[in-house]
This record gives C-alpha cells, structure tokens and sequence, in this order.
DNA sequence: GTCAGCTCACTGTCTAGTCG
DNA sequence: CGACTAGACAGTGAGCTGAC
C-alpha cells in the first residue's frame, strides 16, 4: 500500500525516472528493457506485471495511463521508457491501475484514446451468494463447466483480489475518434454481449468504457489486501496467447455489422445508435437515482421519479427482474419511500407492459425540478448551460499547466523567481535590467512586489 | 549632475467568452 | 468547433523624484 501523501504525487511522478538507478541497487535488479522479459531472472511480481503489459500494450503508440487507488491523479507514459526495474518500482509503490487503451495525449478520454486491444470482463462473484466464499480458482473451473469458457475463450483470467478479470486478447484496434470510432461502438457491444454471457457470476455491467483502467498483476487489492494475479499462469504459452479479431468476434457472437452510415439505411441506424441508447439510458437512470436518493424533500417527485428511472433502466436492460430488484430497493433508499404496493401499482405495472418513451433532457429536468445546483452532481440530465459550462471549465483548466498558472502567469513568475534570486545575489535593479534584458519598469514593479511578499 | 528607483500611459499578446 | 472579439494583463519607456 502507497504511504506517499497525496500533495506529494507530482513530484514523485517526475523523480520516478531518477529513482530507477537506486532502485536497481537496492533491490538487485539487472536493468530489463520492456521487450526483454524473458532474458532475465524477475521476481514474479514484475514478471507478472510486465507479461501483462506485454500482452495489452504490445505497440508504442501512445500514452498508457496509470494511477494507484489512493490518488486521483493519473499520470502517462509510453512503452519506451517503461524498464522492469520501473515497473518494479511502480508496482511495489501501491495499488497501480492500467488503462486498457493508449491515448494521444496526457489526458484520459474517449476522445484522446489512441489504440486499444484488450477487453476486460470483471466479473464480481463476491456480490452473488453461493459464490462468495469460493476461491477464484473454483469460480473459473464453474464457468468452464458452464461452457462459459467456449468461443470465445478468455485470453487468460486474473484474480483481483476479490474478483476475476477476464482478459480477451484483441488484434490492435485503432480507436482514435475521429477515425475509428465505429470500432469504440462495435467494442462496446462486444463486450455488452460477453457481460450478459457472464451475468450470472456478476458480471459488472459499466465495463465498456474504451478509458477503463483495471488492477495490475503483481499489485496488491486496495481494499482486500489480496495479491493481484494472473491464474494460471504457469500453464500460459506467452508467444501465443489467444488473440481475436473485433469483427470477427462480433460476427461469432451474432452482433450485427456496422455499416458506415448511409441514407436513412434504417437497418445501419439501428445497430449503430444501439449502445449510444443503452449509455444515455443508463446513465440517466443513475442520475434519477442519484436525485432521489440524496433530496431530502422528495414526496412531490417520487412517483414521476421513480417511473422515468423505471423507463430507462428497461431501456438499458431489457431485464424487467432486474428493474424489479433495483427499484425496490431505490425505492427503500429514498427519504420517504413509498410501500412496495404502490411501487408495482404505480411503477413496474405500466413500465413491464408500457410503450417505450423518448424524453427530452428538458422535459425530466421540469418534471423532477432539478436545479442547477444539483445538476454539478449528475451525468446527463443537464441543461444546455450547463453543458456549456462545463466546456469552458474543461479549457479553461487546460489552458493551465502543473502549476495552474497560464502561459503568461507562468512567465511573470519565472521572471520574479530570476529577479528574487538575482536580488538575493546583491545584484542592483540596473544590472537586473542588463542580466534578464526586462525594461528597468519592470525590474521595479517586479522587485517592489517581491518586496511585499 | 548622477544614480536608483518609481509612476503611468501606452502597446501587443493572451485569455475567456460569444456566436453561428 | 472554429472564427472572432472584448478585456485583462505583462511588459515598455519616457519622465519624474529624492538621495548623495
């Protein structure tokens, strides 16, 4: 577990390179490149790692991203640099998470993933009674005998420490949005489809994300204090892993193929619309919930509430037992529940059989009263203002570096910080003037404010 | 008179925001 | 999302003040 407190990240983020000479020294590890794992005697925790890394992020062509539980910052960096003594380092720090896909740049969205060629299915079998108290291993040798492990097969399995990861190896897979992002799409469904596969052993249905990050093996659970690891390990041939082709795959499991989009080709609409639905769907449910969990003063709003979280929740997951289950208990969640005889009068009697509704984002911000307030808390239900004013916070922070400051603010303090140390130097404000090349007009403001600090 | 430092009007660039 | 723009702000330089 990291002991590295939180204003301590940045910098230890930029000291992680001048570390590995001394990390080498003191724990006797040979300098391993990325690409060499096998030449050289690791302890199975890097090796572990680095397999892994191998497996998923086999190209240098762009940023991984990584963070450990107990930040909230990321921090990127290319296979190039990544060494096992680095990896080493990185892994004995604390909980680390990977993203699965590279992005173009330092910033972990959809629009900046770059390639991607691994789905991750994490089935949480510790939420499913009769399964929690087995071991990994036993869940694994269940869902072989349930012919869970048929086409297609996982690549290989890891323990999280509390749950399972289910690796599926894909061909590189450029994703970047602009080009590709029918491939973000078809993915989505891929792995919506191998979810409903693994449902049963709690398959965790917000999987999807192209910029998930997952648990490294060689690390240990955040929460559990259990090793990370991949399960069977020593029966893997690493030089051929299994390794599919996203269409392919999508073919086999009976998706649809995505045609590019052609006139009013309503058959092309429909299979490429599908997971955008099920997201919007499915994140407005979260937000419905979210606003009837948290009001205080939520009589006037329940019912309406509770019937548009019902709608998109079947729209999300065609799985009316599943609603059932979740609204009851969204229902006991709330300030003032209804009783449960209503909820089925009210609610699921017209939703199970009911026609489906489309709304606008206005119509359940009127319904419910959502302020903009309480809009900072939610996903999609939003007004355009805020929207827009999320845009502008988003550039607004990126206008600004480490340090928060603009390009300007970061001159000005470069310049009092040459003037402060020139100053501390005995130098006169015309020499300043000589040595920085600012204007003496300068030089005095400057060093009057340093003056009043 | 010389020097160090200060003031203020001004310039050009950058930021933050609007608009279509 | 790019073009556009108002306003903020960093920096300049002429001219001023006061100490010696």
């Amino acid at each position: 577990m990291s002991n590295l407190a939180t204003d301590d990240f940045g910098l230890w983020v930029q000291q992680l390179n001048d570390e590995v000479e001394e990390v080498s020294k003191s724990t006797g590890v040979e300098y391993v490149s990325y690409d060499d794992i096998d030449a050289f005697k690791l302890d199975i925790r890097t090796e572990q790692a680095m397999k892994h890394l191998k497996a998923i992020h086999s190209a240098n062509d762009g940023n991984i991203a990584f963070c450990y539980q107990d930040f909230e910052k990321y921090f990127f960096d290319d296979t190039f640099s990544l060494s096992a003594n680095k990896i080493k380092n990185m892994i004995y720090r604390g909980s680390l998470h990977i993203s699965q896909s590279t992005f173009s740049g330092y910033r972990r969205l959809e629009q900046t993933a770059y390639s991607n060629s691994v789905i991750v299915i994490d089935v949480d079998f510790y939420n499913i009674s009769g399964l929690n108290e087995l071991p990994a291993m036993n869940i694994i040798e269940l869902m072989k005998m349930d012919g869970l492990f048929e086409y297609p097969a996982p690549s290989y399995w890891i323990s999280t420490g509390n749950g399972i990861s289910l690796v599926f190896l894909l061909e590189q897979l450029p994703v970047r949005a602009k080009f590709f992002g029918g491939n973000i799409n078809l993915r989505k469904l891929v792995i919506e489809k191998l979810n409903r596969r693994f449902m049963e052993y709690g398959s965790d249905f917000r999987t999807s994300d192209i910029t998930r990050v997952n648990k490294i093996p060689g690390t240990y659970n955040y929460k559990t204090g259990n090793m990370v690891e991949i399960l069977d390990y020593e029966y893997l041939d690493w030089n051929n892993l299994k390794r599919y082709n996203l269409r392919e795959l999508a073919e086999e499991l009976g998706i649809e193929r995505i045609t590019k989009k052609k006139k009013r080709n309503k058959s092309g609409r429909k299979v490429s619309n599908l997971f955008n639905m099920y997201t919007l769907n499915y994140y407005r449910a979260q937000d419905i919930k979210h606003i009837l969990t948290t009001r205080v003063d939520v009589e006037g709003v329940r019912e309406v509430g509770l019937f548009l979280y019902a709608i998109h929740h079947m729209n999300a997951f065609e799985d009316a037992d599943r609603l059932e289950e979740d609204i009851l208990l969204l229902n006991l969640s709330m300030a003032k529940p209804l009783q449960e005889k209503e909820v089925y009068k009210k609610i699921l009697k017209h939703v199970k059989k009911g026609r489906r509704y489309k709304f606008k984002n206005e119509t359940i911000i009127n319904w419910l009263g959502i302020q903009e307030a309480e809009m900072d808390d939610l996903k999609t239900i939003i007004s355009k203002d805020n929207r827009k004013n999320r845009q502008l916070k988003r550039e607004r922070a990126d206008r600004r570096n480490k340090n928060c400051l603009t390009s300007r603010e970061q001159a000005k303090a470069d310049n009092l910080n040459i003037i402060s140390a020139l100053l501390d130097e005995g130098y006169r404000q015309k020499d300043i003037v000589v040595e920085t090349g600012l204007s003496k007009g300068t030089v005095s403001k400057y060093t009057k404010e340093l003056r009043t600090l």
